[in-house]
DNA sequence: TGTTTTACTGTCCTTCAGGCCAATAGTTTT
DNA sequence: AAAACTATTGGCCTGAAGGACAGTAAAACA
């Protein structure tokens, strides 16, 4: 079965880790590029497009990637970012992306994840794939003992904390209501923050705040 | 780099499939097992740990990849499961592990498996991961009428942004997908908060979340 | 009896959020 | 045509949040 890749890059010249992978694979600075255009009605060719993204093209992968799935059904789409980010990635992969990878990847990892694409797979890094489950665990599961759970982390006075904090309050209100100084929210939560793991005090709120 | 593969099962003789994909790999019904013991010391010594999974062992599980964890901390677990569903791949996904397949997975699979995972990567089947994918994008998919009636009074970028922003999204990062000013989702966020009456994100992302 | 954990407080500093006061340009409504 | 709304961005400023240093006293645990 022959197999093209095409790499999409601003970049006059392919990368080296590219080359190395896919010695014949083509490059262009668009999609739909005369020279890059693949014969569509070849019967069971499989084509990967390679996106490669800058920081400032977040439009331009939108429209490439629905364009390219409307010409092309059968079509894999590889997302290889300049300066991978967890938004990015998740946004890529809702649209349909089966890899997203950190451009400058050496070659045998550029191999791997054809393999892993050809074969009906997804790719994608370690990271994003933990804070993805860790989402969709609060989101999905049992949401009442996963809240419990993450109460059970807690030492009593920072529960007490964090429930107020994730109602939307203040550490200035939470002082006041709990008779300490606002200093002393601040310990309380830092302190939660680590032991839950979350970023800052929405993330709490909405760990917290899951729907029955 | 050394490699050592080894399989926790209750099974007497190792599978076909993983004999033929890991010749020289151990097996032992239990971790520790004098037999596998690895050499713990070895520098640069990559181990895998495959868990064969039964319908009735959860807390097996557990235990063995809490015990392995602690043990070798840059071990690679991987749960070959009986009967796979979701919710287990969840579960052992969040505690580490880092590939989620079916026992009688065929060699070539199991190849596969270990080529991703000593990349770094993570392996599980794509069915799975869309699933999850959904999960943690589809932040107002899920949602009652309630918050429809709020989304309703914003404009449409307002309301994108609004959605982002209950999602715990900083305004940077919003601004990054939306390709706009951090300036321009403040403004948005100003006029969102105006018109729901939100106090401030805090609040927005707690009446965007409300349970259903 | 040590050691660890909890509860509490301090200052300094950086970043972020959001309000206030603008402005421009396109679209829609009146 | 004029008025209102939408989308965009700029600068300036204040206050809140949270991390990076701290530190003390009591309780719990080993």
């Amino acid at each position: 079965m022959l197999v093209q890749d095409i790499f999409i890059s601003p970049l006059e010249n392919a990368l080296v880790s590219w080359v190395e992978a896919f010695p014949k694979a083509k490059i262009a600075p668009l999609f739909n590029h005369p020279t890059v255009k693949p014969k569509k009605a070849e019967k069971g060719s499989d084509i990967v497009f390679w996106l490669h993204m800058n920081e400032d093209r977040q439009e331009w992968l939108t429209n490439t990637i629905s364009t390219i799935q409307q010409t092309y059904s059968v079509a894999k789409i590889v997302v290889l970012a300049n300066a991978p980010n967890q938004a990015e990635a998740l946004y890529a992969l809702s649209l349909g992306v089966v890899a997203y990878a950190h451009a400058y990847s050496p070659a045998k990892v550029l191999l791997e994840i054809k393999t892993v694409i050809t074969n009906g797979g997804v790719w994608m890094g370690q990271d994003l794939l933990k804070r993805l489950i860790e989402v969709s665990t609060n989101l999905a599961g049992n949401q009442a003992a996963q809240v419990d759970q993450h109460l059970k982390l807690l030492t009593k006075r920072e529960k007490q904390v964090a429930i107020e904090a994730a109602k939307g309050l203040s550490n200035k209100e939470i002082a006041r209501i709990l008779t300490i100084t606002e200093r002393t929210v601040k310990a309380h939560l830092s302190s939660t923050f680590e032991r839950l793991g979350a970023k800052d005090r929405l993330h709490l709120a909405l760990m917290l705040n899951k729907k029955a």
